[in-house]
DNA sequence: CTGGTATATCTGGTATACTAGTTACCAAGA
DNA sequence: TCTTGGTAACTAGTATACCAGATATACCAG
């Protein structure tokens, strides 16, 4: 039986204990609202059906996906990070434009740690992890032969989450893919290259010989060749699309 | 003079315009409450103030701000983005623990990146660039002298910043530190090794004479060696803070 | 002493409201 | 026709409330 005063104040138990498994890093873990509006956001972004300089009107995005501005704010503040979007405070919220420097950078960076990860990937892949990579290319062909574009895009991914995955150090695929945003993003704005697709599956089949070979060095030079032709017309891009950059640098330095 | 119906009719205004300076790429964006309490928390997790396991009780951190739970859980997330925070969802959200296979990734990024950025400062820095270099090199020589760990940490992010400005791709320098924070975290749960802040100038200085020199090779190189001896003893660190990880990996190949 | 269950107290995720800053627009005056 | 000041309609940032899920704890039967 409790005393007057036990019974007056509620009952206070501990805070919860910390996780002890593998925690969020786990596969599955569940996504919230937010998660969702992020990645249709990112996506529309990313492939330029929201233009650079396009407003994303907070309460507009959460009537469209039937809810609160909490999680539309939450998916516009992960945007922001990434410098997909840009808000100018009480004013609005925009798609953001593509600093002009930012695109030779990810490549710097891309070519530096694609070249070491091939490298290491041509010294220490197992023979599964090998073949693995050779029915990536055939996913790419087949992607080409087939002109499809957005199905081709995941298949290049692939292959370069599978170079990294054979490296040893898989978790670097993620922070390739926050590099290579820009580009993605730039590649759009691009006039398309004839063949490119194939040209691209005979860069990946050249690249998985040097490694097949075990050759590291001539697999790096294969990867950095290959990076190196991302280096689209950006000058050109910027003459079409002068609002979709921040001129950042000095455009001549782009060549 | 209206009609009654246009009376009634609140106007609708157009979206506000696009910005088309610099825009929030500008220095000296004003900083939120939510930027505030990320930079509290990003300090704390990254200094082992708060270690990995402790809960962040998102209403007791506002208590602290006097602030809202809005601010803290935006702050909140942009720390789970950054992996320094875990949420178990319903349950609570704490300190992340450090993910074993993440210190090795992130060395690897390091010596891929920092070996090309400094490669690049040897072919084109400016005479001034390699002059305000040396000046760092004295900033960490002082900070070595007078035993300060803290300010030495700052003049050593000065130098690899300085590195990436010299290169030509300074904006490299945000990925770097991303990159590097859970190294970051981790230094604090190994044993300080005796005399390390000055052997760590005379590395920097060595990359310098390189530099001067203009021997991209030689920088490369000693960056490299540089970096490498961050390879601290994790194994070390893990037997002796066992709940401080998460162990996604053999820890026999962390050798 | 232990396992099962009920319950109260936590939690994160989201909805809604409020405030202060910004800006489009309009009317008046030069 | 242009300029300017006022105002209403926007906005982002933050506060507060609510709900459903998770869990610590108390209690009980075996």
């Amino acid at each position: 039986m409790m005393s007057e005063q036990e019974k007056q104040a509620p009952r206070r138990r501990a805070a919860n204990t910390a996780p002890s498994g593998q925690g969020q890093f786990e596969s599955g873990t569940r996504q919230t609202l937010a998660d969702r509006i992020y990645e249709q956001l990112h996506h529309d972004i990313t492939n330029l059906i929201l233009p650079p300089g396009t407003p994303i009107l907070e309460r507009e995005v959460a009537s469209d996906f039937d809810a609160s501005r909490t999680p539309v704010r939450e998916a516009v503040l992960r945007l922001v990070k990434e410098m997909l979007v840009e808000v100018v405070p009480k004013s609005g919220t925009f798609v953001a434009r593509i600093p002009l420097s930012i695109l030779p950078e990810a490549l710097v960076a891309r070519r530096a740690l694609e070249r070491d990860l091939v490298a290491r990937a041509a010294t220490s892949a197992t023979a599964a992890q090998k073949l693995h990579l050779r029915a990536i290319i055939e996913d790419n062909r087949d992607a080409a032969d087939a002109g499809k574009q957005s199905e081709f895009d995941k298949t290049d991914s692939a292959f370069h989450a599978q170079i990294a995955e054979m490296s040893g150090f898989p978790g670097l695929w993620r922070v390739i893919q926050q590099i290579k945003t820009p580009m993605d993003r730039h590649r759009h704005l691009t006039l398309p290259v004839a063949n490119r697709m194939h040209q691209v599956v005979t860069e990946h089949s050249q690249i998985a010989d040097a490694i097949e070979a075990g050759d590291a060095e001539r697999a790096a030079e294969c990867m950095d060749h290959h990076l190196s032709q991302l280096k689209s017309d950006t000058l050109d891009a910027l003459e079409r699309y002068p609002n979709y950059f921040i001129v950042d640098m000095d455009p001549s330095d782009l060549k």
